[in-house]
RNA sequence: GGGGGAUUAGCUCAGUUGGUUAGAGCGUCUGCUUGACAUGCAGAAGGUCACUGGUUCGAGUCCAGUAUCUCCCACCA
């Protein structure tokens, strides 16, 4: 093995491989429990961003998982057309030849966007494969490939055909930039820092009299068709059947009188613009108000406006000019309001009316809200559910026509010759109703949430009944963010009740984003993203992955920056010179086999068996039962921590230290049996960290000869640990896992003795120690060699009674160690040192007593508790008269 | 306006049903070119678990309130 891993070799090598060799592949009829996940789709447009990197390392991991595990798995990838913003992307490269998509037209232009897709649409998909996931690319889908296409046709006529669609003219969020329709949730509202305008409304037919109204909004004032004040307001009763005449355009409109104006907020009266806001559409339904529309698409003033072609605001400013000249401006407020914004664009939208399809969501919602009840589908963390529930139960209907040309155009058709309308999801030939040839279809497009929403089963090929969706669906897990709970999780929930009469998915796994050091939000704006790629460029993709599932809590957001990568790097290095270390040490074996220890039994020699094998085994044992334990409630940063401890802590810096001596033993089955159980642990740590570090793992189990060449770790079984046989008949019992903790605590304790008394580390004195009990000093006496080894030829004497002469004392679980240095001591410091000692055990024994004096402790608390305490008494006690002891004699 | 979340070491975060002396990584300090690894090894320092009450024999953990920060939803112009 090179001297030095070199993960961008490696990486670039197993990708294609895994891919060429079929590894992220599974039939419905090869056995095994079925485990599907559809992967969020990413927009088609989009590049890999930390998001991603997060979201798949969650899913790769568990699909990892439940492969090695023996499932049946199907991770399905794939991309989404993402219409406003694919559309975007090829209008804005249009706009540098000077060409707008109405100079194309609308066929030529929908071309050109396949010839985009097809060209640059690849990008995502090719840049996830550098983070390793096992997607199955045979499956890959686009949410506008001729099937899926056709399943929203059908889904489209279905609920047309139900009355679960309609048409209306309503108020909705529209973009002018875009110049389409958005749905409630594309709307991001933000704070904004504006004015609150008063202005004078003269009353029709008074002597100079006035009502004072208030608004945000100046531009839409020659939209208004009422003013409207709450019935209840003494200071409005008067002005019943009043009207009042709208400035600059001079012309009457009435005072009504509804619930909805705030008494308490500006003057009491509000403006009625029914055309460009959605409350006062609402309030214009009630009182038969016409509605104004006073703005083109684009956001430019029309002909009604009286100020035509002008931006609206521009038309803002003018319009608050003229007012004031004509002496109708009252005064002027700072006023901090919120303010909707395109989520493509972030252009301000306006409230628009127009005529757009909508579905009905009440009925869909239903059967979804009761599942997540009922516990047919499970949200986690559990939190989200409220949220959920909250959401779904004051559902409004869904705004999925786009006036735009890149997206499933919506399957409505129309006859010229009769008027009749009717959904097809084949271009009809003719009317079937009179039998014409002149037919229109709707020119709007659908949302693009319209096509995922049906993801989990339209990627499986329905609406055909195929063996992938009989097996596959529903799936198991759907890992996403939290920011999409809304438009696309709560949506398939819907749409796999109503189309597939079962649930999408059994478990919804909500996790944080990923946020900067500052904890912002990375943006492209902010500039503080950082990108996947560049991580996996620096410190490759198995850090990258392993640092994110160490520091993400299914919690909270993540905060990361560059520096965390460095821990998953850094593992990687330990673990390829760990691989190095058995490597050599396994050449001087002859005949030794790694492929003997890939997984299965471990023949060993029980008389063989130290302390410190067994410690070793049963820690294994508890990290495989920890890491299963840990991924089967979606606990991917415990399972992290878990392999990381043991491969770190307890494999290179404790045993594989301690096993250097027996490698170098004179006797031959000793190496051996040594060996093999390095080789059988450390097996089980590649295979246990495979689903977090794919790369690595691979190209040690392979350069270790674990597997053959064609074979792959990512089909080797998952460790779950021993058999109770095998601990039983090796011995592996919590007694030895305490004792050797005791033993470790001694050797560290004896470490930082010596590194105290500021003692070279080649200088070699030997240590006493006063064993605690009779027992440890016999089973310390045994281990001599191994302490010897760990503490670097540094011997200890095992001693019945303190040393007379004084020196530096550490008390230890095994005992009190003493360090014998001839009249180098310096009394002061040690009598301070132990002072110090001696009130921190004081006080910790004052607590212990109090607890114990304490009636109601003694009579309440469960005795094994009682009797802890009781220990720690008699513990401190001893260590405190040791102490006292030593403090005497300096 | 409604709802959720967070607050533990200088920083980023763990801490599973309440129970010995609250942990990790990074950073800091000290000492080590040890035949796997300086992307490393061995040590050390560093915490009133945001605050105030309550429940309990016992609270980082449960409850209430307060403060600060954050997110989501919502039609106060």
């Amino acid at each position: 093995m090179d001297k030095n891993y070199d993960p961008k070799a490696v990486e670039a090598k197993w990708y294609p491989w895994w891919e060429q060799h079929g590894c992220f592949h599974d039939e419905p009829g090869r056995g095994g429990a079925p485990y599907a996940v559809v992967i969020p789709p990413p927009n088609v447009t989009g590049i890999l961003h930390m998001g991603h990197a997060l979201n798949q390392t969650i899913q790769d991991v568990l699909v990892r998982w439940h492969r090695m595990r023996g499932d049946n798995t199907c991770w399905v990838p794939g991309t989404d057309h993402a219409g406003i913003a694919t559309q975007n992307v090829v209008e804005k490269a249009l706009r540098k030849e000077g060409k707008r998509r109405q100079d194309l037209g609308r066929e030529a232009f929908v071309e050109r966007v396949w010839e985009w897709k097809r060209q640059y649409g690849g990008t995502i998909v090719h840049q996830q494969r550098k983070l390793g996931n096992s997607t199955d690319w045979q499956r890959e889908r686009f949410t506008m490939d001729e099937g899926l296409s056709a399943a929203v046709a059908k889904v489209f006529c279905d609920l047309y055909d139900e009355g679960l669609i309609y048409r209306g003219n309503y108020i909705v969020n529209w973009c002018p930039r875009c110049g389409t329709a958005l749905a409630d949730d594309e709307v991001e509202h933000e704070p904004n820092e504006g004015y609150l305008w008063y202005v004078r409304y003269p009353v029709a037919g008074s002597e100079g009299e006035f009502v004072t109204v208030a608004t945000t909004r100046p531009e839409t004032l020659p939209g208004d068709t009422a003013v409207a004040v709450n019935p209840s307001d003494a200071r409005y009763a008067h002005l019943k059947g009043k009207k009042v005449i709208l400035p600059l355009v001079g012309k009457e409109i009435p005072v009504v009188f509804d619930d909805y104006v705030e008494k308490d907020f500006g003057t009491g009266v509000v403006k009625i613009t029914p055309a460009h806001d959605a409350n006062d559409f609402a309030v214009g339904q009630r009182h038969s108000l016409p509605q104004v529309d006073v703005m083109n698409g684009d956001g430019t003033m029309n002909a009604l406006s009286g100020y035509e072609g002008m931006d609206r605001f521009a038309c803002r400013e003018a319009i608050v000019k003229d007012l004031e000249k004509g002496g109708y401006l009252v005064k002027v407020e700072p006023y901090q309001n919120q303010v909707g914004h395109c989520y493509r664009c972030h252009t301000v939208v306006d409230s628009r009316l127009s005529k757009q399809w909508f579905v009905r969501m009440k009925p869909l919602a239903q059967p979804a809200i009761e599942a997540v009840r009922k516990g047919e589908i499970a949200i986690q963390p559990k939190r989200w559910e409220s949220v959920f529930f909250n959401w779904m139960e004051n559902i409004r209907d869904w705004c999925i026509s786009r006036q735009i040309w890149w997206g499933h155009r919506i399957p409505v058709y129309t006859c010229r010759a009769c008027g009749h309308e009717w959904a097809a999801p084949e271009k009809p030939a003719a009317c079937p109703t009179c039998g014409a040839a002149a037919i229109d279809q709707d020119p709007d497009v659908l949302d693009t949430w319209f096509s995922s929403w049906l993801w989990p089963f339209t990627v499986f090929g329905w609406p055909k009944q195929t063996a992938d969706l009989a097996f596959y669906y529903p799936t198991a897990d759907l890992i996403t963010a939290a920011d999409i709970l809304f438009f696309w999780v709560a949506r398939m929930m819907m749409a796999g009740y109503h189309f597939m009469g079962k649930p999408p998915f059994k478990n919804v796994i909500l996790h944080g984003i990923v946020r900067d050091a500052q904890g912002r939000k990375m943006s492209k704006s902010l500039g503080n993203s950082l990108d996947p790629l560049e991580i996996i460029e620096k410190y490759s993709a198995d850090a990258l992955r392993f640092s994110l599932a160490l520091i993400t809590s299914m919690e909270t957001d993540t905060k990361v920056d560059m520096g965390k990568f460095e821990i998953g790097r850094n593992f990687g290095t330990k673990l390829w010179n760990a691989a190095r270390f058995l490597q050599m040490n396994a050449e001087k074996l002859p005949g030794f086999s790694f492929a003997d220890h890939a997984g299965g039994g471990l023949a060993l020699d029980p008389a063989l068996l130290r302390d410190d094998d067994r410690h070793l085994l049963l820690k294994a044992h508890r990290t495989c039962a920890a890491l299963n334990a840990a991924l089967a409630k979606y606990r991917i940063q415990d399972g992290a921590l878990a392999i990381y401890d043991f491969a770190w802590t307890d494999f290179c810096d404790w045993y594989l230290e301690y096993a250097k001596a027996d490698l170098n033993a004179p006797d031959a089955p000793r190496r051996r049996q040594t060996l093999a159980i390095l080789a059988h642990v450390y097996g089980q740590i590649l295979r246990l960290l495979h689903p977090y570090m794919p790369f690595v793992t691979e190209e040690i189990w392979h350069q270790l000869g674990y597997c053959a060449e064609d074979a792959t770790i990512m089909r080797a079984p998952y460790p779950t640990g021993c058999d109770d046989a095998h601990l039983a008949a090796w011995g592996l019992t919590e007694d030895v896992l305490a004792y050797v903790e005791t033993k470790r605590d001694l050797i560290t304790g004896i470490r930082a003795l010596r590194a105290e008394a500021g003692l070279p580390p080649a200088l070699n004195v030997r240590v006493l120690l006063h064993p605690a009990t009779d027992a440890l000093r016999e089973r310390l006496a045994r281990d001599a060699d191994t302490l010897k080894t760990a503490l670097r030829a540094q011997a200890i004497d095992l001693v019945d009674a303190p040393p007379a002469a004084p020196m530096p004392t550490k008390l230890l679980r095994a005992g009190a160690a003493y360090l014998p240095l001839d009249g180098l001591v310096d009394a002061k410091a040690e009598a301070d040192k132990l002072d110090k000692e001696i009130a921190k055990l004081q006080g910790f024994l004052d607590g212990v007593n109090a607890k114990l004096n304490n009636q109601a402790f003694v009579s309440k608390a469960p005795a094994p508790i009682i009797q802890n305490q009781r220990d720690r008494k008699a513990e401190l006690e001893a260590q405190l008269a040791t102490l006292h002891a030593r403090r005497a004699a300096l």
